[in-house]
RNA sequence: GGCGCGUUCGUCUAGUGGCCCAGGACGACAGGUUCUCAACCUGUAAAUCAUGGGUUCGAAUCCCAUACGCGUCACCA
């Protein structure tokens, strides 16, 4: 049985590195026919965010990785928010204190202060000096009646090798003396993440941890902790943290990292997912397009690469295109309608898709193109007032036209400017610019059979009318 | 600074000792198509495989060192 968690704190908005993990996460599990879990990281108090967790779980829908477990779902492995589970973190400590593997720790947020400058000015890793370890039973009974605030703390072995091991990279090893003293519980009786993921982790019977390489660092004390509760562990796989093309971590200072963002473009869920799954992983084919379905039957997670990749917009903007021409029409039809929202005529915009589905790479660009289809110009992009005696032609010829459909319309005017002997891009552009006010527009003589006849001879009558 | 991880075209990557004077994709550029812009088609440039040493008949692939980048050193996650 496999079991994957995504544990995000509800700190924010949902980052667009959240799902990254979770589409390994939830692939992972679903090949493997087991459990993908959400747990809610929301120990740090001062970091709460209201409304947070709710975001998380819309985006995950929005993506289509709905978790199997979690507080909104349900699940037998509860509670999933880590702040309702304060009292099993509590006992974890305590059995830890009285097997000798921890200590309560009573040193002042100012005396931390000072041994950290110390040691900062002796060039030493600032770290706790392991002060309170030295207590006497006596002692540590009379704080702990006094009342005195305290932390528990992990007791680190000193003078040994931790060998941890990371399915992508394989084993590393780290000198137990260069690991800290860590914070377990917390003076307010929450834990920390240390103790918080362990023991969940545990508990919930995860069996691969999926998560970011900013922890393989903190993974020593994990596996230290497995060790003195005496529990197997799962498999851990630390992804490369996604980078923006600065080469610094993905942060909200240097790119796009609010799903929100993504979702206000235009972007398709189902291309941010394809385009994430080929950071740090690849198609055994070298397919650079699959679905997900595709992916989750390919996954191992053993073959992801342990380099930081660049987030490129411009490649996934590239994707979206291609997702979006490969959409069925209704369907582009039904997000392009939610997208631009309800004011617009629904038919239209389903007959205006074919002359623009190839021109997009978002749905953020539909507009820009298509506006005059559902008003008149205001302005135009070039100054047409010296070519009226063109537009009077174009009128009387189009308004002689019956079948006001593409092609009649252009083989007209194709023999008018023959006639007028004018550049057929120089005419049509003209014409154009008539119609649509801009210089771009989607195929010209489609846009008019849309437009419909009266209107574009109004249009083009505007031309004519306009001074001086 | 200590510790850790990493280093193949601008970017994402293929490559696990000979098939690689390194392949694909995005982007760039050029051409074709064309009434605009796209899309589409064709082609071009782009990587001394970070550098330097080994090992080997043979190295992008194994080993060592150096450089550089990133991560981490909290009662944040």
């Amino acid at each position: 049985m496999v079991r994957t968690r995504i544990a995000p704190s509800p700190t924010g908005f949902p980052h667009i590195g959240t799902i990254y993990q979770a589409l390994f996460d939830y692939g992972y599990a679903k090949k493997n026919a087991g459990q993908f879990i959400v747990r809610i990281e929301d120990t740090d108090r001062l970091r709460l965010v209201a409304g947070a967790e709710e975001k998380i779980y819309q985006s995950l829908d929005w993506f289509g990785l709905t978790e199997d477990e979690s507080r909104r779902k349900g699940g037998d492995y509860g509670p999933y928010r880590q702040s309702e589970r304060l009292k099993i973190y509590q006992s974890r400590a305590l059995e830890l204190i009285k097997n000798g593997y921890a200590y309560y720790c009573f040193c002042s947020k100012e005396r931390l202060e000072e041994v950290r400058k110390r040691r900062a000015q002796e060039k030493k890793i600032p770290m706790y000096d392991k002060y309170c370890r030295a207590l006497s039973a006596e002692d540590v009974q009379e704080k702990l009646s006094s009342g005195l605030t305290r932390v528990v703390r992990m007791k680190v072995p000193e003078n040994t090798a931790i060998k941890v091991r990371d399915e992508i990279r394989g084993e590393i090893v780290f000198d137990s003396n260069t690991v800290d003293d860590q914070v377990l519980l917390k003076s307010d009786g929450f834990p920390t993440y240390h103790l918080a993921v362990v023991v969940d982790d545990h508990l919930m019977k995860i069996t691969h941890a999926v998560r970011g390489e900013e922890w393989i660092s903190s993974t020593p004390k994990h596996f230290l902790l497995y060790d003195f509760f005496g529990w197997e562990r799962p498999l851990f796989f630390h992804t490369s943290l996604l980078r923006n093309p600065d080469r610094y971590k993905l942060s909200k200072r240097h790119g796009h990292t609010n799903v929100a963002w993504y979702q206000e473009q235009g972007f398709l869920p189902e291309a941010i997912l394809n385009y994430l799954a080929l950071m740090g992983w690849s198609h055994p084919q070298g397919k650079e397009i699959f679905s997900k379905e595709e992916f989750i039957g390919l996954l191992e997670l053993k073959n992801m690469k342990a380099v930081a990749p660049v987030f490129d917009i411009h490649k996934l903007e590239w994707m979206n295109g291609e997702y979006i021409r490969n959409l069925e029409a209704g369907s582009l039809k039904s997000q392009l309608v939610r997208f631009i929202g309800k004011n617009y005529d629904e038919k239209l915009v389903e007959k205006t898709i074919p002359l623009v589905r190839e021109r997009m790479k978002k749905l953020v660009d539909y507009m820009p193109l298509c506006s005059f289809f559902f008003e008149t110009p205001t302005g135009y992009e070039i100054d047409l007032s010296a070519k009226k005696d063109i537009f009077v032609k174009m009128k009387e010829e189009l308004n002689k036209l019956n079948d006001w459909k593409a092609e009649p319309i252009g083989e007209a005017m194709l023999v008018l400017a023959k006639r007028l002997n004018v550049k057929n891009s120089e005419f049509f552009m003209s014409l154009r610019v008539a119609i649509t006010g801009k210089k771009i527009s989607p195929p010209l003589n489609e846009s008019m059979e849309i437009l419909g006849k009266k209107d574009c001879l109004t249009r083009i009558g505007r031309v004519i009318a306009a001074g001086p």
